[in-house]
DNA sequence: GGACGCTTGTTGAAATTTTAAGTAGTGCTA
DNA sequence: TAGCACTACTTAAAATTTCAACAAGCGTCC
């Protein structure tokens, strides 16, 4: 019987299906409404906030927001167009380009921040005792690596 | 400090976030690669087949989805081109319709629901042990809850 | 019984995302 | 060191999704 669910793993599918689709709405609602950016401006600030030189390639950023490459390349020409994030052609690899986060992309997410958190801990996190954080943190962190695992194998059939 | 979350709490939910997205991707990936159905195609033809008379008003139907009224009805009207739903004319109220499962419909979703089954196994659920289960079921229903109780008041300020 | 405010769903235009081709540059290999 | 397969990203067109009206029917309140 591997082409159908118990019951209760039915359930737990749905429920967390439904759940995040809802919390994906919300968030992104909740942010619009306080805040010029989008959930994804948002995640892209905070990943160039974060990175050494507050710049990434355009490939390591469409792989840790996974998008594909050509959505980036919308969101981040968007982004530009608003002053939030600057292209810069990268110097080793004349292929490349890196998004680099700018003085109004920094501020604007430090503007933000504080109502997406708030929004975050509200509807998701504040409502979570530590085992459920631990049990959660455990589950994704595991289904992460192993997606992404999935995902190199793929792209290097390496036999065939 | 409600404007920021502890390093556990951002890994869980940054853990959540990426690992969700992914598969989400991934599960859509794989129902293209062995169905011709979308994973919105599938989540209708899944509700429908499960409702009273394989049919569901449109409001209704999106509630459930959590697509706007627009979205499905762009949804529908898709499915209907290709022959996996009927609408018809809702007969108490004059002003609403209803998506119906025809024939083809079933039957496409009865030839994707295997693949898609093992899908969401091998990605997620055989992975998961019964305590896991448990306390996402637990997690998700609760934040379903919640998140549906809050859209509801909002419909509804009732207060001002 | 008809005016008004709501609810249901659709539509057209704009914004976003995907898909399929490009364009350029890299780097191996012969 | 030229050829070739591959990588990184962009672009154009098509598909999808949102957004802002809109049409139509429901129900209530005089």
């Amino acid at each position: 019987m591997t082409e159908s669910l118990d019951a209760e793993r039915l359930a737990c599918w749905r429920a967390y299906i439904e759940s995040s689709q809802r919390l994906f709405t919300q968030l992104e609602d909740d942010l619009r409404a306080d805040s010029e950016l989008s959930f994804a401006d948002y995640h892209v600030l905070v990943l160039l906030s974060e990175a050494p030189g507050q710049r990434l390639r355009m490939g390591e950023l469409a792989g840790r927001l996974v998008f594909s490459p050509s959505r980036l390349t919308y969101q981040i020409t968007s982004m530009q167009k608003r002053g939030l994030v600057a292209k810069e052609a990268c110097p080793d690899d004349r292929r490349g380009s890196e998004a680099v986060l700018t003085a109004a992309g920094l501020l604007a997410l430090r503007e933000a921040a504080p109502h997406h958190v708030r929004s975050v801990r509200t509807h998701l996190i504040d409502d979570l005792d530590d085992a459920e954080i631990a049990c959660l943190t455990r589950v994704f962190e595991r289904l992460g690596r192993r997606l992404r695992a999935d995902r190199d194998a793929s792209s290097t059939p390496a036999d065939n």
